[in-house]
DNA sequence: ATAGGGTTCCATCAAATGATGGAAACAGCT
DNA sequence: AGCTGTTTCCATCATTTGATGGAACCCTAT
C-alpha cells in the first residue's frame, strides 16, 4: 500500500485508478507521444492540474501505465497456466490461444502498449525496468521448451516471443486488418484464433 | 516525373531526396508525434523552412515516406519472388524468409513504419492509401494459398500478414530483444532466421 | 554583368503542450 | 460551527512545435 499504483489497483473507484484507466486507453491508443495530459483529463472529465496531482509528470504516469498493464498480463497467464496444467501440448496450446486472445481483445490497450514498448524510442528515453523476461521463461517452461529449473535457452524465448507478438499484432492491428479485409468484429476474432493456431500449433508439435 | 516522391526517387543526391531518407529514418525511429520537423532537418543539416520548401506540410511529407517504402518493399518482393518461383513450397519459404530479413534488417524503418501504420492512431488520421492488398495477394499466390486468379480467401490473408508480421516484429523489436537475450547482432540476426523457419514453415508443408 | 528562377536561411508567429502556484471546495473530526 | 488536511480547479508560464514571409543566395542563359 506505498506507490500510487498499489493504492489505484486496491481502489478502482479512487480518481488515481480513473486516470491510470483512461491513461491506459490513451497511450494505447496514440502512444507516448500521441498522447497529451490534457487527452487524458479530458477523458476523465477534470483538470490537468487534479492530473499532476495524483501522478507528477507524464513520464511517470506512463510509467505506471506500463507496469500496470504487466501486472494485468502476467495474472492473466498465471490464470491460463493453471487451467491447462497437465493437458497435452496440443491441447494446452488450443486452449491457452483461445483465452489468451480473448483476454487481449477485451483489454487490446494492453497489446497496444506492450508492442509500443518493443519497438518505439520515446525522445527522452524513460528505459524502465520491464519484466518481460519473466513472462517468457514462464510459458517456455509450461511449453516444455526446456526441462527442470535450467536457465531458458535462447532459441526458446525467441520462440514465445514470436508466438506472443503474432498474438498481439492482431489485436493491436485490428482495425487495419478488418477494415482492409472487411470483417465484422465476431469473424474478425474467429480468424485471429484460427491463424494462430493454424500457424502456431503445427511447429510444435509436428 | 510528376510527383516530387518521383523525383526524390529518381534523383537520390538532391534534397529532396535527402530530406525523404532522413524522414524515413526518423519517423521509423520515433513515430510521427514522436518526430518533429526540426528533428528531419537537423539530421539533414539544413534549415526547417527549406524542409518546408520541399515538402510542404509533416502530414504530407509523411504520407510520402510511406509511399517510399512500400514502393521498396514490393520491389524488393518482386525481386525475391523471380529468385524462389519454380523451387518447392519449403524450399521457397526457406530462401525467403531468409531474403527478406536480411533486406529488412538493412532498413529496420521499414518494418518500423509498416507496424506503426497497422497499430497506431494519429491524432489527426492522415489515413492514405496503403496497397497493402497487393503484397498479401502476390505472397498468397506465391505460397499456392489460392488457385489461379480466384480472390484471396480472407484466410489466406491471415496467414500471410501473420507471417510478414511475425519478422517485422523481430526487426522492429531488435534493440529490445536484444538487450534483453543479450545478443551480439549476428547472432540476433541468425536466430531471427531460425525461429522464423521454425515457426512457419511447419505450418505451411506438414 | 545581369535578369530571373529556383533554393536556402533568418526571424517570427500562433497554437499546443508540459508543468505549477494559489485560491476555492470538500471531507472528516472535535 | 470551526479547524485541518486533502482534493480540485482556475489562471498562468515557459517551451516546443508546426508553419510562413521575406531577404539573401546561387546558378544559368542571355
Amino acid at each position: 500500500m506505498a506507490t500510487p499504483l498499489e493504492k489505484a489497483r486496491k481502489d478502482p473507484d479512487s480518481m488515481k485508478a480513473r486516470i491510470l484507466k483512461a491513461a491506459r486507453r490513451m497511450f494505447g491508443e496514440y502512444g507516448y507521444h500521441g498522447t497529451t495530459t490534457r487527452m487524458i483529463a479530458q477523458e476523465v472529465g477534470i483538470d490537468i492540474s487534479t492530473l499532476y496531482y495524483h501522478w507528477g509528470e507524464k513520464g511517470d504516469l506512463y510509467e505506471s501505465v506500463i507496469l500496470d498493464i504487466n501486472t494485468d498480463l502476467r495474472n492473466q497467464l498465471a490464470k491460463v497456466e493453471k487451467i491447462i496444467h497437465g493437458l497435452p501440448l496440443a491441447q494446452r496450446m488450443a486452449i491457452a490461444i483461445n483465452q489468451v486472445t480473448d483476454f487481449l481483445f477485451e483489454c487490446p490497450e494492453i497489446s497496444n502498449l506492450i508492442l509500443f514498448q518493443y519497438f518505439r524510442k520515446t525522445r527522452q528515453e524513460p528505459s524502465l525496468d520491464f519484466h518481460v523476461p519473466d513472462f517468457i521463461s514462464d510459458i517456455a517452461r509450461s511449453m516444455n521448451l526446456c526441462k527442470g529449473k535450467d536457465p531458458v535457452p535462447t532459441g526458446a524465448s525467441m520462440k514465445v516471443l514470436a508466438m506472443m507478438n503474432s498474438i498481439h499484432n492482431f489485436i493491436s492491428g485490428e482495425d487495419f486488418f478488418r477494415e482492409m479485409l472487411q470483417l465484422k468484429r465476431n469473424d474478425y476474432v474467429d480468424h485471429v484464433k484460427q491463424t494462430l493456431g493454424f500457424l502456431l500449433i503445427p511447429a510444435f508439435t509436428k
